[in-house]
DNA sequence: CGGATCCTTGAGTGGGCTCAAAATTAGTGG
DNA sequence: CCACTAATTTTGAGCCCACTCAAGGATCCG
């Protein structure tokens, strides 16, 4: 109804879009992850992109006015309504700043390509924490750690790996120092972790 | 110098676009195939994006002006330069067609992604023969039969395999007829071969 | 015709998967 | 606050797909 801040809220596991879906807004997430995935018909899950909060969701919604893939709330979400009409009735940064993302998540892509197919499984979970703590703009906490809401298999899903293996993988990362588990919650000291190199 | 069609040609092997560089054109792909690549320290590579004829190369570079990564031609090239200045001075289809070619780029690499994280390796080389198959615009030969000018090393690296194991699963499409090598080169029987389904 | 690149084949290895069960934690309603 | 259930994390044992290493044949190119 009021045009300047609609708010909209997700909970945990509840779909922000389905594949076919028109869309005539887009979302900027202020608080909680989502994610856009594709499901095979056996039950195989992949994640193809991570939203965190400040990102757009999603921004070739401007372009294609159409979601291709379902898009998932992974802890309770609240976003900003950004009505496309808005943006294009004001041709000035609006477009250009969704633009720019756009770039940086094929740029991401591209780097997360290159994960999938070249690096093992402890490369490409170290590159996945690194890169979600670059993100997060460093530190939240005190104490340099940041906090990742994903479940071990929410992490496979991502990486391409089973939620087995992810785990054992963490169990080594735990103890070269590089993240902690309490409880549920895991935790990640940045910093050492190695980004993706290429040329 | 004359404006209109510009041609530019390049050899097997030689680089587009290598990263950090200034862009201030962008391509059409007339003949020839061309990719994008990334390359760790170790020297393994891995393709993310491949350029078939009628491709604009790259597209993202109307709104970064810059080379992320290097882009090689992996056949005989010859392409059209488009400036990108030509294309902002005449904002009408030349920009949506482009912003639109970026957004199937950024599909692709999705289902690229899903292909990477949960398949095996007869289905990601089937997945890709198709897609190529698909893109060329169906039958090329009189027989149904279409060229697909990469080496086997290429094909591992858009597929995240070694050369060796791309071999092997090639001969067992070459057994289901789906595929045909007749010295070095491949041809591919579209049809049957199943695309990425995903909801 | 020589050299380089690419394709092909074989034997052995290993990283990540599968299957299964137990332990821990989170969530729910009374 | 507690009992109960569901979801997640953890651990173990065995297996298989894709890799590694190595050598030999084809094919291309100058």
């Amino acid at each position: 109804m009021d045009l300047p801040t609609a708010i909209k809220h997700f909970r945990r596991q509840q779909h922000i879009a389905r594949p076919g879906e028109t869309r005539t807004a887009i979302y900027r997430l202020e608080e909680g992850w989502a994610c856009r995935y594709s499901l095979l018909p056996d039950g195989r899950r992949q994640i193809t992109v991570l939203y965190l909060p400040g990102d757009y969701c999603e921004p070739q919604w401007l372009l294609s006015g159409k979601a291709e893939l379902p898009v998932l709330a992974m802890t309770g979400v609240r976003a900003t309504v950004v009505p496309l009409a808005t943006i294009h009735s004001q041709p000035g940064d609006g477009v250009k700043r969704l633009l720019g993302d756009m770039v940086q998540v094929m740029e991401r892509q591209s780097r997360w390509i290159v994960s999938l197919g070249r690096k093992n499984a402890v490369e490409r979970v170290s590159e996945l924490l690194a890169d979600l703590y670059a993100r997060l703009g460093g530190a939240q906490g005190a104490d340099g750690l940041c906090t990742i809401p994903l479940t071990q298999r929410d992490i496979a899903d991502v990486v391409g790996l089973t939620p087995v293996h992810v785990n054992r993988v963490l169990q080594g990362l735990r103890q070269s120092g590089l993240v902690e588990i309490r409880g549920r919650t895991l935790l990640v000291r940045g910093e050492q972790l190695p980004l993706g190199a290429a040329a």
